[in-house]
RNA sequence: CGGGGUGUAGCGCAGGGGGUAGCGCGCAGCGUUUGGGACGCUGAGGUCGUAGGUUCAAGUCCUAUCACCCCGACCA
């Protein structure tokens, strides 16, 4: 390709709206282009990246039995009243009606599509186990988009399933799919850390998130580094200090006036806030739910959804805690029993003698103790996990960090084929609903990711694997006919080689060409110039290195060698 | 959805005491240049996000609205 007839420049400065590292740098390299809030135009060089991502995924899925298809974008409404999702899934699915008034949706992902074809190709059980997978357009409408390619709106995702005759056939296929992942990611020049998670409203029993630890990522990451486990924070269970018994005291109750904040009535009393109970109020499943923890810890609210079933959870107005007769600030676990749901962290049994509301304006009692002075309807791990808390496994302080959801893979089980009536006959002549993973990829995340961990000051370093093209080849002194001779025979020679070749004949200051060259970053740059053919070559420099050296074109096809032709011609060797 | 910010030429920005808009880069033409974002001359390009309002007069003041970005909530 001729860089001077490449649709789409590379830009000098970096855009105003851009503050992640691979944003400023898809942009300003010519990949992409904004149309809309978290929705992005690919340009050549972009859509070339992002094809040979593809082309990995498509190798890898393929090579573990996986059948590539397309599903559509668009489904009828009653697919996805028929799982429950058409609810659940809320705003973030658009909705629409087609001329006679049937309601369709943009498919925010494809278990209940997939599932139904599956329900009507699927009877025996000599037809399982099989995987199938697409790489296509999906649609979510995010409260909030941002980053770049790390979150946008509308994205192109490798979704995978998996369709089995029994769980135990689903757990020998799982661990395939994950190694798959790694080999992607590891192709693409990742190393992303695997972690459970919560499968949320996916469902099913397990699920695996590689994720990349970078600080631009949006999920928390609680790491041990000392047995190497690793978990999202969002459903993360740590373990704490243990706290040394006190023999449980008398209730008291303390004058506590004004004091409506865990931190001023501890500073106020003079005890630590992991010596102190607070109060949060939540709305589930519209009832008021009355949720107590230790002092010094978060709720988190993804556990407390979950605990409860709650699809919608959100805090309690004022007005709301105030209906249920409680005092807000000052308020107590006691004597709330059978009126309120109350729900307990299970650090109210790590300590003793707390101070917490007396529900009583400006007054607290001290020496409260659980389950002696009051009791909750459920008991559970609901607390955020805290840098320094422990280890589950091997009780060594854990740390925390940021991370990028690279991929999601899920244990589904039999939620969608069970809704959906998606059934087979089995050897013993049982009718049987399908069990079923699902395996779930975004490939412009991947990219932007890629971008993320792989550049310098001056612009991109690709992977050799997904770069747009391989060898970026500079004419320089182009106005002389020998160098422009020499530069238009290499740039055919190394066609007709079979390389992929970025050909920079334009009539640009040096200056412009290299900068131009290294903000793109194809693995290899080769410069023609006067300087070069007076001694009878071409300068050879990788992207990741700084040296240089200048070769006589014979030379230069032998050290190039296969390593920079078309990726087709490699992938066929494979 | 809460909090914060920004909308002026393709990009980055200035103008903010009301008086019909400017700089740098980029773009077009001509000439000189050519190993790390060259130089000169000439030129094109803007209903100042949009809609109302105040005023003799609005980029500038007032109101509403839209878009985009950042933090948080959310994230199948």
């Amino acid at each position: 390709m001729r860089l001077s007839k490449l649709f789409g420049r590379t830009l000098r400065e970096v855009p105003a709206e851009a503050t992640m590292v691979s944003h400023q740098l898809l942009l300003r390299a010519g990949m992409i282009r904004p149309l809309a809030a978290g929705i992005y135009s690919y340009l050549p060089l972009g859509w070339r990246a992002l094809k040979k991502i593809e082309g990995i995924m498509r190798q890898e899925m393929d090579s573990i039995g996986g059948q590539e298809i397309r599903l559509p974008s668009v489904h009828p409404a009653e697919l996805w009243q028929a799982t429950g999702r058409y609810e659940e899934a809320g705003p973030v699915m658009a909705r629409f009606r087609d001329r006679t008034g049937r309601e369709l949706v943009l498919g925010i992902t494809h278990e209940e599509v997939v599932t139904d074809l599956a329900r009507r190709e699927i009877n025996s059980y000599r037809q399982l186990p099989f995987m199938v997978y697409q790489i296509q357009t999906k649609f979510r409408d995010e409260p909030r988009s941002r980053g770049g390619l790390i979150r946008v709106r509308e994205f192109t995702m490798k979704d995978a399933y998996s369709f089995h005759a029994n769980e135990e056939d689903l757990d020998d296929y799982y661990p395939q799919v994950y190694q798959a992942y790694l080999n992607i990611f590891r192709r693409c020049g990742l190393e992303p850390l695997v972690v459970e998670a919560a499968p949320g409203l996916m469902g099913g029993r397990a699920s695996h998130e590689f994720m990349l630890p970078n600080e631009a990522g949006e999920d928390t990451l609680v790491l041990c580094q000392a047995c190497g486990w690793a978990a999202n924070a969002e459903g993360a269970v740590a373990m704490r200090e243990e706290v040394a018994g006190q023999k449980e005291r008398p209730l008291e109750e303390v004058a506590t006036p004004g004091m409506m904040t865990i931190q001023e009535v501890a500073d106020y009393l003079g005890v630590p806030t992991r010596e102190t109970l607070k109060a949060i109020f939540y709305i589930a499943l519209g009832q008021l739910v009355f949720v107590i923890i230790r002092g010094d810890l978060d709720v988190n609210e993804a556990k407390l959804a979950s605990l409860l079933q709650a699809s919608e959870l959100r805090l309690a107005t004022e007005e709301e805690v105030k209906g249920a007769g409680i005092v807000a600030g000052y308020a107590s676990p006691l004597g709330f029993k059978g009126k309120v749901k109350i729900v307990a962290d299970r650090s109210i049994r790590e300590g003793s003698n707390f101070v917490a509301g007396a529900n009583k304006e400006g007054h607290h009692l001290k020496d409260v103790n659980y389950p002696s002075d009051f009791e909750v309807d459920l008991l559970a791990d609901i607390a955020m996990v805290r840098e320094g808390d422990l280890c589950p496994g091997c009780r060594k302080p854990l740390r925390l960090t940021r991370g990028v959801e690279l991929g999601h893979i899920f244990k589904l089980g039999i939620k969608y084929s069970e809704a959906l009536g998606a059934t087979f006959l089995d050897k013993d002549g049982q009718k049987k609903p399908l069990v079923m993973g699902c395996y779930g990829m975004g490939t412009g995340r991947l990219l932007g990711a890629v971008i993320e961990e792989s550049h310098d000051e001056e612009g991109i370093i690709w992977p050799p694997e997904i770069a747009p093209y391989q060898i970026h080849l500079v004419a320089l002194d182009i106005g002389q006919a020998e160098v422009s001779e020499a530069a238009e025979g290499s740039y055919g020679a190394l066609l007709a080689r079979g390389y992929e070749v970025l050909y920079d004949d334009r009539e640009e200051s040096p200056g412009v060409k290299f900068n131009d060259a290294d903000l793109i970053g194809l693995p290899l740059r080769l410069t023609v110039s006067r300087r070069t053919l007076e001694v009878g070559g071409v300068e050879v420099k990788r992207r990741d290195e700084e040296s240089s050296r200048v070769l006589e074109f014979p030379h230069l096809y032998r050290l190039l060698g296969d390593r920079y032709k078309v990726q087709l011609a490699r992938s066929a060797k494979r």
